[in-house]
DNA sequence: GGATAAACCTACTTAACAGGTTGGTTGAAT
DNA sequence: ATTCAACCAACCTGTTAAGTAGGTTTATCC
C-alpha cells in the first residue's frame, strides 16, 4: 500500500506541473485545489525541499515550485522522498543489515523482482507524464 | 511494504511444499524450521484454511497440508489470504466505495498499472516455483 | 479411558506508525 | 508595521503490526 503521504507528494507535484513555469504558489493554494489539509501538505513539502524536488521561498509572495523540469522528476523519487524506502522486504531496504538467512532464502529472489518491477515502474514515469494524463490505464 | 504475516505465510507454504506430499505436518515442525514464533503461525495459518490454501486436522498425528498441488498456489492469493487486499489504494480494494475525484484524478491510472503489475507478477508465481528455486534474481 | 498431541479460539499487550493538529518563529514583500 | 507564507517542534488520536497467554476441542495411542 502506498501511503497518503506518497499519494499527496505526487499530487502536489502534479499541481505545481500544472501551475506557470517559475512561479512560486503558495501552499494554501495547492491545499484548496487538492482538498488536503495544508498543515499536514506542509510537512510533505518539507520533505520534498530536503530531498532537492522543490524549492521554497519565504515571506509574501512565496511559495513553492519544482526544482527540476517535470518531466526530469520521477514518480519514484517522489514516493520515495515521502515515504522512505519502498522496498518490499526490511532485507532489500537501503542500508539494511544483511540479511543471514539470505543464501537459503527461497522467496528472497522474488521481492527482489517486485522491488526492480517498483522501480522500473514509478522510475520510468515522470511528474509531466502525470500531469498530461499520459498514463492510461490497463 | 509486504508485511511479516504475509511473508511468514509464504515461508509456511514453501515449507510445506517441501515436505512429502499428502502428510500432515505439525506447526510446530515448521516453526521450528523457519524459526517464526509458533503461536504467530497459528493465526496465520488459520487464515490460509479460511482461504482454502491450507487443510487442518486436529488432534495427534494432525498438522496442516497444502489444499492443492504447490503449482496451483499463486503467491498472490496466498498474500492477499495473509495480508487482505494488495491494492496500492484504498480506492482500487475490493468493494471500496468509488471515489468521486476519480475521472479528475490524475494519478490513479498510474496506481491501477501498479496494482497490475503486481497481479501480474505474483499471479504468476506459485509456490512450486519458489519451492524449486525457479525464480531468478535480476 | 486416560495421556498426549495437535489444531482451534478469544482476549490481551506493546510499540510503532499513519494521519494529522496546535502554536508558534522567521523571513520577505508592500 | 503589517501581512503573507515557509519553517519548526511538539503533541495527539486511532489503527495496525506483531506477537503472547491461556484455555478448549478433537483425534490418536496405549
Amino acid at each position: 500500500m502506498i501511503s497518503t503521504k506518497g499519494r499527496y507528494a505526487v499530487r502536489v507535484l502534479v499541481d505545481l506541473a500544472g501551475c506557470e513555469d517559475g512561479d512560486f504558489v503558495p501552499l494554501r493554494d495547492v491545499a484548496e485545489r487538492q482538498q488536503i489539509s495544508e498543515k499536514y501538505l506542509q510537512r510533505i513539502s518539507r520533505q520534498l525541499v530536503d530531498a532537492g524536488i522543490l524549492e521554497g521561498i519565504r515571506g509574501k509572495g512565496g511559495g513553492y515550485r519544482l526544482a527540476k523540469p517535470a518531466n526530469e522528476i520521477c514518480v519514484y523519487d517522489v514516493l520515495e522522498a515521502a515515504e522512505g524506502t519502498l522496498a518490499p522486504v526490511a532485507c532489500l531496504a537501503d542500508g539494511a543489515p544483511a540479511c543471514e538467512r539470505a543464501d537459503l532464502c527461497k522467496t528472497l529472489p522474488l521481492w527482489e523482482q517486485f522491488y526492480a518491477n517498483v522501480r522500473e515502474l514509478f522510475g520510468s514515469v515522470s511528474i509531466a507524464d502525470l500531469a498530461e494524463g499520459a498514463i492510461d490505464c490497463v
